[in-house]
DNA sequence: CACACTTTTTGCGTGCCGCGCAAATTTTCG
DNA sequence: CGAAAATTTGCGCGGCACGCAAAAAGTGTG
């Protein structure tokens, strides 16, 4: 890979996490692209041949996952249901300790307002990787199969859902357990639940 | 209820009518905010009293099925089978004639990045209303049970799949059969399919 | 290294947008 | 009707996305 291309790469980074970073300091609503760029030291101008907006900079931090999905569940067994597979790849995902710096990021992506958009357009893209990964490994193909873009889209949404329900969680709770449980009812095929306990109210 | 919130009611849906219309006919990059608001009837400082952005305006117009949704799920005979009754309804709501207007503006909607944004928004405030109306049926609480949100997020995901094989199909297929063959296959749990037919590549 | 070629960065200009503010207008209700 | 409350509107400002062309940086060859 040449000079050019490794550079590239570099500043559509540096941008990213600069944009991040800023955002999370002083919230995205206070961040100009100016200060963006300052901070990835390039010029403004720059800033737009990378990213259409400062929201999809503060975004773009996750997009990098997709491959590293997509490559752990191809290495997984060949003999292991799909189900397990895929959900030991997301899982692995969060594996790390509880960050506190990743909560705040989460919760400012998925709560505020003009980050949400974004945020949808790049869980759209992870999505989109996985489904391929997906069909990879059942041998099917996305153009004329659903089921791996369905298995993707149900796996995709379980993990949004554990996480509202983690940011929710009142005290705050842990969210491995949240997610694993999550999976596990959407691989169990969600059937009909016994009646659950009332609501507190 | 007095005249005041029909004629705000009125407002809000005449510019999303106008902003659609407008986008429809010449692309959603060449529409003026302040062309939409004269279509509306009010001023372009008003535009903004409704909507932050004129692509808010054009993918708030599905909005309003979120309730009738809900409403749907709670008149469907008790005795049913929760994804019996939430396939009913889904289905319902598509089940008018393959409007070929339908076709342009889900495409429109979908396909054009700066509308996806505003769309995905969209459709997850639907799946937070179909997940109460869920709730509501089964007995449960959203905020201490996440498998009303998980059987939302999973059919709202179905049906946004369905629709983008719907959109992509070649030659063009009937939207319906797409959409039920998804919803079926999701409520009988996805479980691992048995080996497909290889790509026609 | 020199040199021509390709690709990226940068500065500048332009049109559009989101929104705060306060005045004008409209609706509500006693 | 008349005062109070809510909405609309005009105005202005800061900011943003992007086209364009010049400058700068990387690439490959002799």
């Amino acid at each position: 890979m040449g000079l050019r291309e490794r550079k590239k790469l570099a500043a559509r980074a540096a941008l990213s996490w600069a944009a991040l970073k800023l955002a999370m300091e002083h919230g995205p609503e206070n961040v100009r692209v100016e200060q963006i760029a300052a901070e990835a030291g390039v010029s403004p101008r720059t800033f737009n041949n990378y990213f259409g907006s400062k929201e999809e900079a503060i975004c773009a931090i996750g997009l990098d996952r997709q491959e590293r999905v997509r490559a752990a569940l191809l290495e997984r067994p060949a003999d292991e249901p799909l189900w397990d597979a895929v959900i030991a790849c997301v899982l692995e995902q969060y594996g790390g300790e509880p960050d506190r710096e990743m909560v705040a990021r989460v919760r400012m992506q998925m709560r505020h307002p003009s980050l949400q958009g974004e945020h949808l357009k790049a869980r759209a893209e992870i999505e989109r990787v996985l489904a391929e990964g997906i069909a990879e490994r059942i041998g099917a193909d996305i153009r004329f199969d659903m089921y791996p873009s369905l298995v993707a889209g149900a796996v995709s949404s379980a993990t949004r859902v554990a996480m509202n329900h983690w940011l929710s969680s009142e005290p705050p709770a842990e969210l491995i357990p949240i997610l694993t449980e999550a999976l596990r009812s959407l691989a169990a095929g969600l059937p009909q639940p016994p009646r659950r306990k009332k609501p507190l109210c």
